[in-house]
DNA sequence: CCTGGCACTCGGCCGCAGTGAGTGCCAAGT
DNA sequence: ACTTGGCACTCACTGCGGCCGAGTGCCAGG
């Protein structure tokens, strides 16, 4: 009961100020969220949090705003879920149809979740190694040169420039082609190091050393890169958050070119299978500790291709952002799972 | 004699201001660059390149900026080339060396050129147009459905998916591979069309209609898409310029996403085979008035595979920036035209 | 446990004068 | 015809003092 409205005051206290971006004193809290009780009453619920270290001054007498560990609890206890409305999903869909390739999806996706959002959005290309092999092709480029080619069943492309040690012919380029695909179309790429592993042992003995190499090659580019390609749209609206500029607008934008630190953020929500939030310094992140990350992985199944979110203020509407990338990244997966 | 001196003042205006970003006033400039002049003959020149417009004064009483037709002089009269050293070579040199494909090269150069010239950064993807087919694949996705994907000899890699109206097997796409690869390998991609033109006339009727789709579909890849690739690094940059932040730093960075623009900014440089200088409004960009754009064209003989420049504030080291993108551009070119 | 009353705090917002870099103009010097 | 020193003037910037008011903490009474 007391309980209770403690936390509805909280709540208060959070959606005012993500609206505001000002303290919030007890009297305007106790007029526009009609809680029953007196402005003095809520400022012994406010004495309270703010000794639990929910909430906190900026300066002796000024109204009170939530500390991190005050936007946690709202994001676990009191945040409902805002559903888009039936013209937002519709938006969406018609936004991503249009795509006509993997690059094209991708960047539409970031375009409009940082749109919707009105944040700064990042979104994962498919991870490789959860996809699997559609094709493969090799292609001879010069005496000692070639190119394999690697297609995923989610339109990815990958690609590789191979030197052979020995000469390489049309014929020979053909045999590998044929051997490589045999061996790992269909496969998931999780899996095909195995299978390749063993494949230059049965193959002709003067094709060995040149299949060595490509096999090489295609464990190379299995191998998840430390920058996995992501897509970032949306910085402008970091200016929009006022958040204490000079200092850490320069730092943010510093981190977000960091393609390895993003990633960690962006696809660690990758497993989860849910929104996850990381408020302030959960991020891990010194730069963004003014910053939170709403943040989840799109794609069928317990398999997520990859992880898309958005960076934005601490101050943000967590339940509208939290429903928005959900429903990005619902339609992605469709789109990417279905063709 | 006269007119000299005045130049004199406008180069030591502009430098200073480079420098210090302050206005710079009659005493400062007669002292710092030994004119030979006292700070009233000073005076006198700065009324005068005021008078023509070549500086202003931010508010009476104040020293003097450069104004665009400045900057522009400046530029064209005044900034002799200022040679990179040895170790910066070097540096650019061993930068890129390590990369791997054409992703890479061109990521690697924009964090280069980032950082190099500690501004904003942007690289153009080797456009299609100017290279030429080194192999096109076709593969069978569905029974309807497959995936073409051609080879450049830049190492880039256009990917399309078609859906064929008629029911498509291995060896209908084999046929199709021949029959594209044997028109198209070698050529240059601005002539394809052409050449691409006559195909269907000339194979198996049966296997007219499904050609007739996959040449649409290379045409179309052929269509300098709108929003052609571009990489872009050193955002964080823009703060340090402190251009009057809250105003223009936000559309600067809306400018900076909105490929289109970018991209004819940085393209058109892309046939001069020079460094160009767009200074302020000269960019066109009502967003970018405050910025100026240094950009050139990359890759061998005439014609460039693409552009890559910076943009920064106008208050920028001219003759320093022009000389980085300038040997960045040199060395990518050398990378790609090699290979 | 809630409430109204009350004294207190302190950031933000004037208005104010002082300072100094920088200018324009002018009359005198070369 | 230029250059120069002198001089009055302008005006952004800074620091200071005072006022204001939103907001707090505390307390005594319901």
């Amino acid at each position: 009961m007391l309980e209770d409205r403690r936390l509805e005051v909280l709540r208060a206290i959070v959606e005012d100020f993500v609206l505001s971006n000002e303290p919030v004193g007890s009297k305007a809290l106790a007029e526009r969220h009609n809680l029953g009780v007196s402005p003095a009453t809520v400022r012994n619920d406010m004495s309270a949090l703010e000794e639990e270290g929910y909430i906190t001054q900026p300066h002796t007498s000024a109204g009170r705003i939530p500390t991190d560990k005050g936007y946690r609890l709202f994001v676990d206890r009191l945040s409902g879920v805002k559903p888009l409305s039936r013209a937002e999903r519709r938006a969406i869909q018609s936004f991503l149809e249009g795509a006509v390739d993997l690059d094209d999806v991708v960047r539409r996706s970031v375009r409009l979740l940082a749109q919707l959002t009105r944040q700064v959005a990042v979104v994962q290309y498919p991870s490789l190694s959860s996809s699997s092999v559609r094709h493969i092709e090799v292609v001879t480029l010069g005496p000692r040169r070639m190119l394999m080619v690697m297609i995923t069943d989610t339109g990815r492309v990958e690609q590789r420039i191979i030197d052979s040690l020995t000469p390489v012919d049309e014929e020979i380029a053909g045999e590998l082609r044929a051997t490589l695909n045999c061996a790992l179309a269909g496969q998931r790429l999780a899996d095909a190091p195995e299978v390749v592993a063993t494949l230059p042992d049965q193959a002709r003995p003067e094709l060995r050393p040149c299949l060595a190499t490509m096999t090489g090659a295609v464990l190379e580019s299995l191998v998840e890169r430390p920058e996995e390609r992501l897509a970032m749209a949306g910085t402008a609206n970091l200016t929009r958050a006022s958040v204490d500029f000079a200092d850490s607008l320069r730092s943010i934008l510093e981190a977000l070119e960091e393609q390895v630190v993003l990633m960690k953020l962006i696809g660690s929500a990758r497993e989860t299978g849910t929104v996850t939030v990381r408020i302030g310094r959960e991020t891990d992140v010194d730069a963004l500790r003014t910053t939170a990350v709403v943040a989840t992985g799109y794609g069928r199944g317990p398999f997520a291709l990859g992880g898309m979110g958005v960076v934005g203020p601490m101050r943000m509407d967590y339940p509208w952002t939290m429903a928005a990338v959900r429903a990005v990244a619902k339609y992605v997966g469709e789109l990417l799972g279905a063709d």
